[in-house]
RNA sequence: GCGUGGGUAGCUCAGUGGUAGAGCGGCUCGUUUACACCGAGUUGGUCGGGGGUUCAAAUCCCUCCCCGCGUACCA
């Protein structure tokens, strides 16, 4: 076995070493005391069990390199991070746990025990997203991290509850929420999540309750998707227009089961062209139906439990049975009374619980709900732009929901969570939980709300229910950086309000837009200047990536095997502002790969690789303007370019495009053309001067590239400053401080010189690719050492050198006024004709014009025969022998050509 | 339904009035002073359909089709 030296690019140790050195240099602390210009960004806190996933690795990368960038322009920068505690998802994970192992329910532990157990999962499992960021590279302020149950935090949200309690915004009411039947709990409109469904409109009639003066017996259809409701039916509602049953409207008609007469209603709400036109009212169980059950006075029947079975108010054949076995029941004993009348195929809109993914049940209960403080600054704050959110075309959907903001009901039925801040006299408890309403003016000595517990909390009894977990994080930006008790930190003076925010739109309704409205309505102003968007992380089907569907790689593999800056580089690579992304997954040999992520890796090893090249090079003098070649000059002024690029993608956080122009610049200015070029001005028989500028100007490249590309990939960039020795005496201890370089490397030149450099580089480059064309085209290898003849025009060639290194020539001649054989290979350039004098060829030119049209085969026959001739002579003239060989080779396959030519015309006709 | 983004090479996408581009893939060739995780060359396109404006349209306008997302009290 021979032992191989990899020449590859290793980043495992490398990058976590890094992570550690600049954590133990302090790198990512924000100082509050500091005098530059503030950069502020508070993470979306993940859910504290959670577990990374590329969502995470695209919001976290576009955060890091915006905070990279802002410390390397000289800022003082907190990127302040944290864990939600994720009331239901948490929850239900212990619960599930539980279940599972000790088959009980939270019930049979109780309360403090069970809120026990998941603060024990919270301790095994809550840093392990935290460890996951640290190993992306994301350099938050560690010291600053925080979590939403955190004691000053969580009396934050006592605070904010009692402030609005007194103001007369927070209100406890029975309304209709949705009710998830797995969680058991109210959730707010926006967890519920529409999925059409493809279901059944079951047809059925009642009879008319009859009256003196009807011609014999009655019946209306009615058309719904719910049988299981009926028996909580309490009316039937036509619209008032309705020519079919004006008549009807306030008479009665027979509810099958459980037995009863039921007032028909009218409402214009109700669509004339829908099913039969006629709307069974089930108030307790629907939201519209509600209204109408209010507006006329109907009665509500609940007929099911919290968990979605069905209670003894549906009768006792139905009582116990679940939702959706009842709803078969129901229309199977309409069929036995010969009451349903037909059913169809139907497709509808279900409601969805986000968390537990079952359909959610409109249901009427006791609830804290919660009037929305500062609406209108919030409002106006995005619609003029006080708020950029980018792309801008968020605003519309923010204005949309601004303007039909509904109440947000903040209680939920769970354990884990901010509890309550009420507290009921027990004597009065009772009484006063079954109120229909309680608010600030209701308030007495027997309702006590505040940050403390009563002086004698043995007398009171704390409210059971904890808060929406969204309460508290719309308080994230300040109460993350001051307590609820004290005045505006230094950390909160110095960078709140924060600079920028990355986020998913899917949470621009849960966070986005309370959180402008807590900034506004607790600190005054705005909560942050700017909102970015990212796009959803999909496969390479489109489809979201999701744990259910297996198709969501776990990024920390990634990592683990292309290194966290080929995972970043890849991301951002292919995230464009404001659309989706497509994580490419392809399957080799069973094995998962990720092209984009390849690519990644196959570019930190190009840069690793380029910086080995120069490493090999001895040390260079000082870097001179005045003495560079043009290649030089060419080179630096497209890197001033890319410097002016950057900066002006940056303003738009144009992040792919970023990762782009980085990429394109270094691999095909540099590496294909530029270092490829410089291999002559290094050879040993080079000019010193020219040898000294080119590695002069290698090492101005380098270093200002890796200073460019360091927010993208922090860990090899930092590598290779410190590898290639870039840190100077006085420079900081890391190149993640050292300020950006300014694009003006070439200031001391002419820019009229600079100009006319690079248009004669851009021709000698165009003149190489066609002289690579012409060899490839007679299938001489790239590294055939031909000679080549110039007839110069033009810009010409300054020196043979570089044009003989880049097209591989043995010989370059210049020769004005060359006259060729006819036949001999030619391609013109902006520096004038190219020869490539070879014998024996045949004469494509004048085959191509007897052969017509239809000759495409008979032509590449005949260039497969020059290949096979140029490769035997393309050095030096061949013998007389071998040449009358060749022409006779050269007749045999004239011969087949002339042949495959009439085997084409004869297919002609 | 309304709003919104999109449909360009086999794949992922750039390209807002002036000769259709890049990367990947495919094919051919290759042990050149770094890199095969590489180099050189090459092959791929009625720019979703139709109509219009224009000397000129992937790009502007109209219309239709398809996909995605958001939103809506159609039972």
């Amino acid at each position: 076995m021979t032992k191989e030296i990899s020449t590859g690019y290793q980043p495992g140790d490398v990058e976590t070493q890094w992570y550690d050195r600049w954590v133990e240099g302090g790198c990512f602390r924000g100082d509050e005391n500091g005098d530059k210009e503030s950069y502020s960004i508070v993470i979306p806190p993940p859910n504290v069990t959670g577990i990374l996933h590329l969502g995470h690795v695209l919001n976290n990368t576009i955060q890091d390199i915006l905070a990279r960038r802002a410390r390397m322009e000289g800022k003082d920068v907190l990127w302040l991070p944290g864990t939600d505690h994720a009331g239901i998802a948490t929850q239900s994970k212990v619960e599930q746990k539980l279940r599972k192992e000790e088959k009980k329910t939270r019930r049979d532990l109780g309360r403090e025990a069970f809120l026990e157990r998941v603060w024990e999962w919270k301790d095994k499992h809550g840093g392990i997203i935290i460890e996951q960021l640290k190993r992306l590279g994301c350099s938050c302020d560690w010291d600053r991290e925080r979590f939403t149950m955190d004691e000053e935090y969580s009396k934050w949200i006592s605070k904010i509850f009692v402030d609005l309690f007194e103001e007369g915004l927070i209100y406890r009411g029975k309304r209709m929420v949705n009710w998830c039947p797995k969680s058991l709990t109210a959730l707010s409109d926006e967890e519920v999540i529409m999925k059409p469904q493809k279901s059944k409109l079951y047809f059925m009639r009642y009879r008319v309750v009859p009256e003196d003066g009807d011609d014999g017996e009655r019946w209306v259809e009615i058309a719904t998707t719910r049988p299981e409701t009926l028996m909580g039916d309490t009316g039937v509602a036509v619209n008032p227009d309705d020519e079919r049953y004006g008549d009807l409207v306030g008479r009665k008609v027979i509810r099958p089961f459980p037995e009863a007469e039921i007032p028909v209603v009218a409402d214009e709400h109700i669509d004339p062209e829908f099913g039969t036109g006629v709307l069974k009212v089930t108030p307790a169980h629907d939201k519209a139906d509600f209204d109408i059950g209010v507006k006329n006075d109907l009665e509500i029947i609940d007929v099911f439990h919290p968990d979605g079975k069905l209670n003894d108010h549906a009768g006792p054949e139905f009582s116990g049975m679940d939702r959706f076995e009842a709803r078969k029941a129901a229309a199977e004993k309409l069929e036995e009374m010969g009451q349903l009348v037909k059913v169809e195929d139907y497709e509808n809109n279900v409601g969805f619980s986000e968390r537990a993914d079952v359909p959610i049940e409109p249901r009427i209960s006791m609830q804290w709900f919660l009037k929305y403080p500062c609406v209108e600054e919030a409002a106006n704050a995005v619609a003029n732009d006080e708020i950029r959110f980018r792309p801008d075309r968020w605003k519309k959907t923010f204005a949309h929901w601004m303007d039909g903001i509904q109440d947000w009901c903040i209680s939920r039925q769970l354990w884990w969570g901010h509890q309550i801040p009420v507290w009921y006299r027990k004597e009065k408890a009772e009484e006063l939980q079954a109120r229909e309403s309680l608010d600030a003016e209701q308030a007495g000595s027997d309702l006590h709300v505040g940050i403390d517990p009563p002086a004698d909390e043995e007398n009171w009894v704390r409210d059971g229910d904890v808060l929406d977990t969204w309460f508290s994080s719309w308080l994230w930006p300040f109460a993350t950086m001051t307590d609820s008790d004290a005045e505006p930190s230094a950390t909160e003076k110095k960078f709140y309000p924060t600079t920028d925010l990355v986020t998913a739109p899917e949470i621009i309704f849960f966070w986005v837009a309370r959180m402008i409205m807590a900034g506004y309505r607790w600190r005054g102003e705005l909560p942050f200047r700017n909102v970015y968007f990212t796009g959803i992380v999909r496969d390479g089907k489109g489809r979201k990536m999701s744990k259910s569907l297996g198709n969501s790689p776990d990024p920390l593999d990634i990592i683990a095997e292309y290194g966290a800056d080929a995972l970043r580089f890849a991301i951002m690579r292919t995230a464009p502002l404001g659309s989706d992304i497509r994580f490419d997954i392809a399957n080799e040999g069973g094995k998962e790969v990720y092209p984009q992520v390849v690519e990644g890796r196959n570019f930190a090893n190009k840069l690793w690789n380029a910086a080995r090249y120069r490493q090999m090079q001895p040390d260079s003098a000082q870097f001179d303007a005045a003495s560079l070649s043009i290649y030089s000059i060419d080179i630096l002024a497209k890197l001033d370019k890319l410097t002016v690029d950057m900066a002006a993608a940056y303003e738009d956080y144009r992040f792919n495009e970023l990762a782009q122009l980085l990429y394109d610049f270094f691999w095909s200015n540099y590496c294909d053309w530029y270092l490829e070029s410089s291999k002559s001005a290094l050879s040993e028989d080079a000019d010193e001067a020219v040898r000294n500028s080119t590695l002069a100007t290698m090492d101005e490249v380098l270093k200002r590239f890796l200073l460019l590309l360091h927010p993208y990939m922090p860990h090899i960039t930092e590598e290779l400053w410190e590898k290639l020795g870039f840190r100077k005496e006085d420079d900081p201890e890391f190149l993640m401080q050292t300020a950006l370089p300014s694009a003006a490397i070439l200031a001391d030149l002419d820019e009229a010189d600079i100009s006319q450099a690079q248009e004669q580089v851009k021709a000698i480059y165009e003149a190489v690719g066609r002289a690579r064309n012409l060899k490839a085209e007679y299938g001489l290898s790239a590294n055939k050492e031909v000679k080549f003849i110039i007839d110069p025009e033009g810009a010409g060639l300054e020196d043979v050198d570089v044009f003989r290194q880049l097209v591989g020539a043995a010989g370059v001649s210049i020769e004005p006024g060359f006259e060729a054989e006819k036949g001999v290979p030619t391609a013109l350039t902006p520096i004038g004709k190219i020869y490539l004098p070879l014998d024996g060829l045949i004469d494509l030119d004048a085959e191509r014009e007897r052969l017509g049209k239809e000759s495409k085969k008979a032509e590449d026959e005949l260039k497969k025969v020059n290949a096979k001739l140029a490769n035997e002579n393309f050095v030096s003239r061949a013998p007389e022998a071998v040449v009358k060989e060749m022409r006779d080779r050269q007749k045999q396959w004239q011969e087949r050509v002339d042949e495959l030519g009439r085997m084409i015309d004869n297919l002609g006709s």
